[in-house]
DNA sequence: ATATAAACCTACTATGTCAATAGGTAAATA
DNA sequence: TATTTACCTATTGACATAGTAGGTTTATAT
């Protein structure tokens, strides 16, 4: 289940790189154009700009504005700043304590497969793909 | 996310189908065997046996035992019986008040070829494919 | 008949995550 | 210097997860 977060996170991104000039936009403006709370997206974009997936300008005229070309950006990467690390479960998240069934559990495998396939479908999404 | 209990679905699932004889199981064994506290697993069964995958005998000699081959089983159709209809987001989950954005939503078309991708995956494989 | 072993049932609880809200401070520009 | 914007810390209500606890009913073996 992806939450609030991940999908806001990429309808930032996508209305950043919608924007016709280079200026910064300012998170009003996003808030208002995307219908969503603009305190709950400087939560967000908080986690967006420690990524260095955008950039912010304080001050009047600020915003935020992207760092590279949409098409530079895999919607994986984005969802992976917001929500963590891709993991259809528990014993497959990083830093989990290893599994002592590990060796003989049957569900594994396949665990380890559905994984691959997710990460794969969202690391070979590109942001460009998903503007008009 | 797939949580535990829809995992541990799974593995009764498979203890049941690797079960030798055409006896009832006691889900005391299967919760030794799986290293699984059998209180929870009690919980778990009852969504199984309701949803009729698996039938119950209670009293002596009792247990659980498949209601059909583990060739008939979809991964797919156990773990929604536990976990509920798979919905990687909220808005596609069934009965969701439908979200007045749809018609300009520019993620709502990655999140449906997702959801049929993950719904494609869990229900082409056959609890006999997870065994051995 | 009766002891036993099993399913079946209702309720409770601690912990954590999600989805925000609230109220400020710092920075840059007009 | 007023204004606009990002940036920061803390708090909260609701819900889901992952169990635990203790009992009742049902069927079999002796």
């Amino acid at each position: 289940m992806i939450s609030t977060k991940g999908r806001y996170a990429l309808r930032i991104m996508i209305d950043l790189a919608e924007a016709k000039s280079d200026n910064y936009i300012p998170l009003k403006d996003i808030a208002e154009r995307q219908e969503i709370s603009k305190k709950y997206l400087e939560i967000i974009v908080k986690d967006l700009v420690k990524s260095k997936l955008v950039k912010g300008s304080s001050g009047k005229g600020g915003g935020y504005k992207l760092c590279r070309k949409p098409d530079e950006y895999t919607v994986g990467e984005i969802l992976e700043v917001t929500e963590g690390p891709f993991a259809s479960v528990a014993c497959l998240s990083p830093g989990a304590e290893k599994c002592p069934r590990a060796g003989c559990c049957k569900t594994l495998p396949l665990w380890i497969e559905f994984n691959g396939m997710v990460h794969n479908f969202f690391f070979s999404k590109k942001l460009s793909d998903l503007i008009k």
